[in-house]
DNA sequence: GTTCTCACCCAACAATTGTTGGAGACGAAA
DNA sequence: TTTCGTCTCCAACAATTGTTGGGTGAGAAC
């Protein structure tokens, strides 16, 4: 890395293209107050029209979906340096709930604060729109693997990603994927059991191995390879390689 | 219909809010030279980086990626009024590739224009960002279809939101969906097979009819209901009713 | 007309995934 | 400690979906 860069959402942001000292000055001041949120919390349900904009600086957020037969469905992930909802001005009524997936820190953004990002900031500007198509490529991809791939190539590819997201804000510390496999089984839209007969094979194949509810990864050449993991999707071709 | 409002794009982006004759008169502009082209014709190669973004006039577009094992997804399709990549300019290379699935009718539309609507127009500035937040929506719900429910019901999910979607820009005239089995099958993330099953039963069933290729639903509320289709993810609670 | 291709259709079988029911481990609450 | 709840893990069986192979019909090419 060039620069420390504490900063998760500049961390990421860099990732669109270069941003200027005032730029990173600027984003500087728009973390603050952050709070901290308990695992499984909702920060927005399904039906409201919510006001403020939340920056992840550490955990996991999720987007999901309760069908009429109970099942949830996960369709989005939210690592530090995402920002759960920046359109919250436009559509009006939210299409689906945001919640806490592990313990998080976050921080509120008032929709105030967003506009003079992107009336007076032109770099980020660029950047956060650079942001919401990346997102808009996840979820194509997520479409592709679910409907597509078996579900130990799609759990396969789903850590490959995660570690991708998380390398890419520096974030990649210890394991990724702390979570239960019911929510694993939400996200790649299989049963929980299913989703656990997966993973023990990922983890016979020595592909992946589980501490604590705890994913990690002691290869991930060999995973990428499994999941036949291409990342171009997530358009980090200016990111600095590590 | 509160005015005939022959140009698709003005129609479409009605639904986002009103528009002023201005705005109208402006996107009248927009529409310049269209072009045609066949069924099964690419407009972007995965790979590209392009110029040109595209608004589509008539037909059926669709965005779709294609596997290792040669398998294709179908990603998202684009129907009258949709413009296929509003993003080019941000992205760089394309992740994925943009075909024709019918004869369409096409518009080209420079970056020059673009910008030039962003910058100048504020009310369609707000509508293109609308179009492309339920873009995202639109990606959700296809992936809470193929992650949760059955071939059958999915199915009968993608012919409601094609209706809806070809009813908010009043081109639901005739039967929708003039699609082969194959492409019905790479939508859906299913085989072709599976597909045929599946679309057979649907018929059985009385909740639609297929003629030469062609699917037409008697009775959307039935299907609807079959489909547990609710279309609040499409955000077109501005649009006229019919 | 004949041949070729392509889309549709169907049946039998194989692979994947879902469902049900239950056991063991662990931590929190009583 | 005991109980309770939650998560992991496992096995047997059921449902859904994929694969293979083949048949039909319509239109295009010859």
């Amino acid at each position: 890395m060039h620069s420390p860069m504490k900063n998760v959402l500049a961390r990421k942001l860099w990732n669109a293209g270069r941003l200027a000292s005032e730029d990173l000055k600027k984003l500087d001041d728009v973390i603050a107050d952050p709070f901290q949120l308990d695992a499984r919390e909702d920060l927005i349900q399904h039906g409201e029209d919510p006001q403020n904009v939340h920056l992840v600086l550490s955990g996991m957020v999720c987007r999901y979906k309760v069908l009429q037969n109970g099942k949830r469905a996960i369709v989005a992930l939210m690592l530090p340096g995402d920002i759960c909802d920046l359109h919250v001005a436009i559509l009006g009524r939210m299409d689906h709930s945001i919640g806490t997936l592990t313990e998080c820190s976050l921080v509120k953004i008032s929709r105030g604060v967003i506009e003079d990002l992107l009336d007076n900031y032109p770099r980020i500007r660029r950047a956060l729109f650079w942001s919401t198509l990346v997102d808009e490529a996840i979820l194509r991809e997520w479409l592709v693997n679910m409907g597509r791939r078996r579900a130990d190539k799609q759990m396969a590819h789903l850590f490959c990603e995660v570690h991708a997201r998380l390398t890419a804000v520096n974030r990649m510390h210890d394991a990724l994927m702390p979570l239960t496999q019911e929510e694993l089984a939400d996200i790649l839209g299989v049963s929980t059991v299913h989703a656990q007969r997966v993973l023990s094979e990922l983890r016979n194949q020595g592909l992946v191995t589980v501490q604590d509810s705890r994913v990690a990864v002691p290869d991930i050449v060999r995973l990428r390879q499994f999941a036949e993991f291409e990342g171009d999707y997530l358009h980090l071709e200016h990111a600095a390689a590590e």
